[in-house]
DNA sequence: CGCTGCATCTACGTATACGTTATCGCGAAG
DNA sequence: CTTCGCGATAACGTATACGTAGATGCAGCG
């Protein structure tokens, strides 16, 4: 045993407690960013250095860097004479992120039930599936997704695996504008409930085999749904 | 090492214009990532900005963004005082990325099996699983090691997804030097023969259940040993 | 009326300037 | 000898300067 290196290991996550006052960079990636995501910057649409710099009063340099971490995410394309442009996603890119998804989620799930799971972030699953199911009595399909969107985060966050984090964070950024226009489009997601409720019954119990094949299954299923519904409706790009 | 003579003095001659794709950025990152990656750089090895932009001659721009880059694969950490630091890799990192990379590795075993593979391609997983077998009797693990890298390169490059083949290069990246550095402690991979060869088998047949179970298995049982023997060694950061 | 070559302009890539602030050395105090 | 305070220094974050290459538009030609 060596007899000194037992240091890190708990000191390496609230070592960054000081996150470093936020510089301009980060407002700038935070800021382009909320744009592609919420729509105001659609797909194809193009924007130069200089008119994010005016934009966010600040100069070329950390927009600069904001675009080549936006780039490295595959929300944009950067060309040297238009400057950044946010990147469509077609019908085989859903296709694509939804296979990798499945994947990762589906060991999140395992090891997560092979873990074990405290009591309070079960309860916080369970309230997660219960939102769905009120948002979906109501028909609020954004409250929906909002409740879908948090329980799979909370299911990859208690992977611990923080490299899972990261890749399904990126991956979940690329499909979010496609899955929001397709809420309103698609079938109403009735069954999520039950699926979810299954899952949570499998970690619960500390099945990791079940608990993946269930959320690979549901998993699967959604991305076809999706990547079906976007070809039949010929949205190449969204 | 001459005193800086400015590089180029526009000399109409032998200019050759370089093609403009790699800008210094580029330089800069390529430069700084090999030397991470062929160990020049150790691990909680620290650059700053302004000695990595002398060693490549260039000014602090590009390093900068060179730098952003690297720190978004997770290679280095940047400090704001400190320069790039690159990162230790623990033996818990190395189950992280294992664990994902099982997953990753074996949806691209899947997907080849189920969407079937060409003769050429075929004949080249084939001729990487014999070059395994050779280098194996010889000897020269840095020969199997190489052949193995590449076996696992083409699977997933012959998935087609973009961004499987993107993440699994990335956690290869951050696990390259702990599996270099493991290659001569490690038992010797006589089995990795065995195991590849069914696993082409199994694409060959179009199998795509078996496939990936053979390959998460194998992926499973490599990252295992792997981390064990670095917990045993107690070899907590490469 | 379309095409082509050139002049102009602009966006970018990179270098450099500049203010801020953390770090380090050092001397003093305990 | 250890600890603390403080000033000098340097590394960084950002702004700005600058040269270049590609885009754009127009004129002249077919």
């Amino acid at each position: 045993m060596s007899p000194m290196s037992r240091v890190d290991e708990l000191s390496s996550l609230d070592n960054a407690a000081p996150p470093d006052r936020f510089n301009q960079a980060d407002v700038a990636y935070d800021g382009l960013k909320r744009l592609i995501l919420e729509g105001a910057l659609p797909a194809g649409a193009q924007m130069l250095e200089q008119e994010a710099a005016a934009r966010l009063n600040m100069s070329r340099t950390p927009v600069r860097e904001a675009m080549v971490r936006l780039r490295q995410e595959g929300m944009v394309e950067i060309r040297p004479r238009h400057g950044m442009r946010v990147l469509p996603v077609s019908a085989r890119d859903m296709a694509e992120i939804y296979d990798v998804l499945t994947a990762l989620e589906g060991i999140a799930a395992e090891a997560v039930a092979r873990k074990g799971i405290a009591a309070r972030p079960l309860a916080a699953l369970r309230a997660a599936v219960a939102e769905m199911g009120k948002a979906l009595e109501t028909g609020d399909l954004a409250r929906w997704a909002e409740a879908d969107e948090s329980f799979h985060s909370q299911l990859v966050q208690l992977s611990g695996n923080s490299r899972l984090i990261q890749m399904v964070g990126q991956l979940w950024d690329q499909a979010h504008r496609a899955r929001m226009l397709t809420l309103q489009l698609r079938p109403t997601p009735t069954n999520s409930v039950i699926e979810h409720a299954a899952l949570v019954d499998a970690i619960a119990s500390g099945d990791p085999v079940i608990a993946r094949q269930i959320h690979e299954d549901h998993r699967r299923r959604a991305g076809k749904m999706l990547v079906e519904l976007l070809e039949r409706l010929g949205l190449t790009q969204l």
